[in-house]
DNA sequence: GTCTATACATCGATAGAC
DNA sequence: GTCTATCGATGTATAGAC
């Protein structure tokens, strides 16, 4: 069962997402295909343990991505940690993260037992931005630019480095314009609140 | 010719990008599918076409995209409006973006004469920030928040306009942050160089 | 639980007649 | 140029032996 999940893991890294057979999948177990059936009713079925899987993933590695940092109770630092975890995840298998983030396979749905695992990690992906107390259109950008960023480095430089290298400017310029400044070090800056108008949302 | 990729393009907006079967892109067109290789090789053959054609509207839409505006003279509102112009695009035809910018099509790739197309897209998107003299990881900063916003629009609230809202204030951010201040109004500013320290890239 | 065997509709694609 | 005929492969499914 786990074992099946693997092999469609390995065979879409290999031939793309979802780029298999029932017969192909079989056959990397020392299965026919129909014994399949014994295990997911359909080849979305397949797909659904994959994307609960990939997302349970996610999950793992924002948590425990690199033992604790003495930074880590800097709010600020404890972002960059998340987001540079976050975009590892996806840079290191980007099959994965067309699964969990693209959805491209025709007609597959994630059930909603999936979906509430995707959720999870969506939240627990953002905890360190929403700690520090942004609005939800605040929030947005941040995730929003991290999208982007991701989305840049899999599809124009698999592999590279161009676009992880700002990963770091990027969320400091979101975090110098958006979030207050920390009450430490010294307080010189005569400016408490952001530099342009906070942002606003029509759909709250 | 074009008329069926008028039909490819119909099809795909309603069942998805590339689900269609020849058969079916056939019918619609008043043919049997084994016609239709009289004008296309192969069914990727097609997705090229679309491909292609799509990134001539892009150049258009970017070109054309509303006519002269006074405030154009002005780069950073060129920039902002060139991006909304691309923001557009995008999300207006979602399937349309997917082919052009997320290229999921399991084993398509462009044809040479096709990815040069794109690649002058490309050119006339990102030209009012090239114009701004900002350094190459500056201008891939900017594509790629502008990148995030569209795909985050795109995948969590297609229709919507939460993220397009932030839009302006996105790119006025980092426009604030790399862009030098212009020469105008009043030298009151102090700073004339970016807040945070020059983006560095690694590949140049 | 997995096998063999078989089936069906559909797919992209090709060959050859007209 | 468009057709008929046909190909191998696919996802899905069922029946029955061991």
């Amino acid at each position: 069962m786990g074992e099946i999940v693997v092999a469609a893991w390995a065979l879409s890294r290999e031939h793309g997402l979802g780029n298999f057979s029932m017969r192909e999948l079989g056959a990397e177990v020392g299965m026919r295909a129909q014994s399949l059936y014994g295990y997911f009713s359909s080849k979305h079925e397949i797909f659904d343990a994959m994307f609960c899987e990939g997302n349970r993933a996610l999950i793992a590695h924002i948590r425990d991505g690199g033992g604790h940092d003495d930074r880590d109770d800097d709010p600020r630092e404890a972002i960059i940690a998340a987001g540079r975890r976050f975009f590892s995840f996806c840079t290191r298998d980007p099959v994965r993260y067309q699964l969990l983030f693209q959805r491209t396979i025709p007609g597959f749905e994630p059930s909603p037992e999936s979906y509430a695992v995707a959720r999870q990690a969506y939240d627990v992906a953002v905890g360190p931005v929403r700690a520090l107390g942004l609005t939800d259109s605040e929030v947005d950008l941040f995730v929003a630019v991290l999208a982007g960023l991701v989305a840049q480095q899999i599809s124009n430089e698999p592999g590279g480095d161009r676009w992880e290298q700002l990963l770091e400017p990027a969320l400091a310029m979101v975090l110098h314009e958006y979030a207050p400044e920390p009450a430490s070090v010294s307080s010189t800056s005569s400016r408490t609140t952001p530099s342009t108008t906070p942002i606003m949302r029509s759909t709250p």
